[in-house]
DNA sequence: AATTCAGGTTAGTCTTTATTAACTGTGAAG
DNA sequence: CTTCACAGTTAATAAAGACTAACCTGAATT
């Protein structure tokens, strides 16, 4: 799954000899000031791309492990050992194992509320905006189930400023959905179109549990325009007395 | 909402005076054998149901600790003072922590099957049984919101052993819904009726989610015809090629 | 009244694991 | 060619917390 278990730089040199004498001891450099590049996106030259590599590599180990096992039970060992490195080298990409799971919280939550806010403004016609929305949510939860259960299941594992983060975010992103619903039912309590888009991304996000309990009875292919259409349906559905 | 921090018994003594003397060692005893009364469902005889009440305490407790912080993030200290008792005690009512969440999840394994058997049972056309069936579901989601988030977010901190009994039980009541469903739509495989099951567990169960992220905006008494009538749209739409 | 016994209590023990320390080999800059 | 920063490594450190030990006490039983 993980990328092919890299050369493992480093390594215990021979005899040590005592080396730090008597000098005055180095101060402990930061690691949050990588020198001159102020380019974040990823120093081209080499090094700085194999670092993105590793750390995209920390990323999606971390996705597949929390998702089946949850943040508590994975260690930093397993993670890293997942990643083609031992332990601590994590350290080297990201502050601790809270901030790693806060940075797959944070990317999926701006992904999909990016995603949501480009789908409606491609859409003028509410109707199709919707439609849109559901199509584009269940596409989410069937390419990437392992982010969406982090994301539902280890919430409470970010520190506080982290959790109101993402929840700015995910609220940001419920709103788009009421604000193209609100369109289509100018009558109906905000309340309400909030649970429906609730109860919606509940459904279809349902996924991630199913298709890992039973080995994959249905394909992706004919899932999708099930959840599509089971989505709508909820979504659209009259209530008696509202 | 645990009971009012009951009396505490027990206590350290003044001075202990170093009582073992030297006489031999009593073999420790074993917790699992409650002497002559062989009633499991609670010694009538005052003793018996005081610890009955302080397990349910610890049971209680344990839903609405394990839900808002997750399984790992409660201490066993954190539980047992949660119920009126401190630390250690809980090995008194259960054999670990774990064996605390067992219990939790058997037992609404267990009230969900049961219910969903009662309602077929007591509803021989299929539709009627579907629309009770989904009323069940609501009523739980909406009164156990508690229980339903720790199933579906601590399971896999459960032994193999619990695990396999909580999906069988799990499983089970899922078949009980496919049957119906089975009835109404004889045509359509299997394999999309399950699903169509899971992602209605997902709407309904979606509450326990929402309702805690946003000081319930919603009335239960409002949400309870809207969840119901979203699941039966869901699982009663068309789907244009099955 | 004397005696058990089981629910409590506090004080360890022991394991797990995040984080830090102390080095080191190698690519990039000079 | 030399230097330096830095991704890695292994070896501590330290805190948390599940579980165990050793006692204590009071209700039931005799």
């Amino acid at each position: 799954m993980a990328s092919t278990n890299a050369t493992r730089a480093g390594g215990r040199a021979s005899s040590t000899g005592d080396a730090t004498s008597d000098a005055a001891p180095p101060p402990p450099r930061d690691p949050a000031s990588p020198r001159g590049s102020s380019t974040p996106g990823g120093s081209s030259t080499q090094r700085g791309q194999a670092k993105e590599n590793r750390r995209q590599a920390l990323l999606s180990a971390a996705a597949s492990l929390f998702a089946v096992n949850g943040f508590n039970r994975v260690s930093l060992e397993d993670l890293g050992a997942a990643a083609g490195v031992s332990g601590p080298a994590v350290y080297r990409h990201f502050p601790g194992k809270q901030a790693v799971l806060a940075d797959l919280l944070v990317t999926v939550s701006k992904e999909l509320l990016d995603g949501g806010l480009e789908v409606v403004a491609q859409n003028p016609d509410p109707a199709s905006a919707l439609r849109c929305l559901v199509e584009f949510q269940v596409d989410f939860a069937l390419g990437k189930p392992d982010v969406i259960r982090v994301q539902d299941r280890d919430f409470s594992n970010l520190s506080e400023q982290d959790q109101s983060a993402v929840r700015t975010l995910q609220l940001s992103y419920v709103e788009v959905w009421v604000d193209v619903l609100a369109k289509l039912h100018p009558d109906t309590e905000i309340a309400e179109l909030r649970m429906r888009a609730h109860a919606t991304f509940g459904l279809i996000n349902s996924t991630p549990h199913s298709v890992r309990s039973h080995g994959r009875k249905m394909a992706a292919r004919s899932a999708r325009p099930l959840l599509e259409n089971m989505a709508l349906a909820a979504l659209l559905v009259e209530v008696p007395q509202g």
